[in-house]
DNA sequence: CAACTAAAGCAACTAAGTTGCAATAATTAT
DNA sequence: ATAATTATTGCAACTTAGTTGCTTTAGTTG
């Protein structure tokens, strides 16, 4: 089930992920916003947004949690299937408009 | 540093990826080996084993770390590269031969 | 403005993996 | 063989990322 009111931590989410374009991992959200909601509230704000298809997401390097808004999803299809490049430097991700060919098997 | 004693955790992990030709999942080694060695000896043999070049490793769909055997690598070079298929029921895990195009940026 | 209930906050928990250190066992030298 | 050396193991304690249950708070609807 997706966001059904319109919070203020739903609000200060959107509002990250519209200001800035590039993806997100959860524990920078946390790091950046815990002094205004809690951890459990980002997770469970990130989960309904991905319901929704505002946001998708995928796992980091590391293994963490990254998400980033989609640009053309919805809560009935998430056609936003694409490759994330992480530096592996500085850790950081953008999603690439390539397509990938997904090996068929 | 890759592995540099014989030891029985080195042979009896050696041997688990000999006799299954597929990828394991450290999490599933834990729960197959607790009872021959600390979780703690799993995971820095493996960790040699991948120096070594005998394995190689990556994330699951949930994080957790996987590893396979190698098919033609050392420790000098990892040219095994290659996508892995990740069955999202079950949850296996196989090496896939085939090449993907990792796009230019 | 009151009633309803989704959402927030908190604390406690889980799962996967890591670290430090003392005890053990391969390896090498005698 | 035996002793000396030191890589490796086991254990317990810790860390990190994320989850769960439950009470309180605050959007929303009538």
């Amino acid at each position: 089930m997706g966001i059904l009111r319109k919070t203020k931590s739903v609000k200060i989410l959107v509002d990250e992920f519209e200001k800035h374009s590039t993806a997100i991992s959860a524990i920078t959200l946390i790091e950046r916003l815990h002094l205004k909601m809690n951890k459990t509230t980002i997770y469970r704000v990130l989960e309904k947004l991905e319901d929704d298809g505002f946001l998708h997401s995928f796992l980091g390097k590391n293994g963490n949690k990254w998400f980033a808004k989609c640009s053309d999803c919805s809560n009935a299809v998430h056609h936003d299937v694409h490759p994330h490049f992480q530096c592996s430097d500085c850790g950081k991700v953008d999603c690439l408009s390539t397509d990938v060919l997904i090996p068929t098997i």
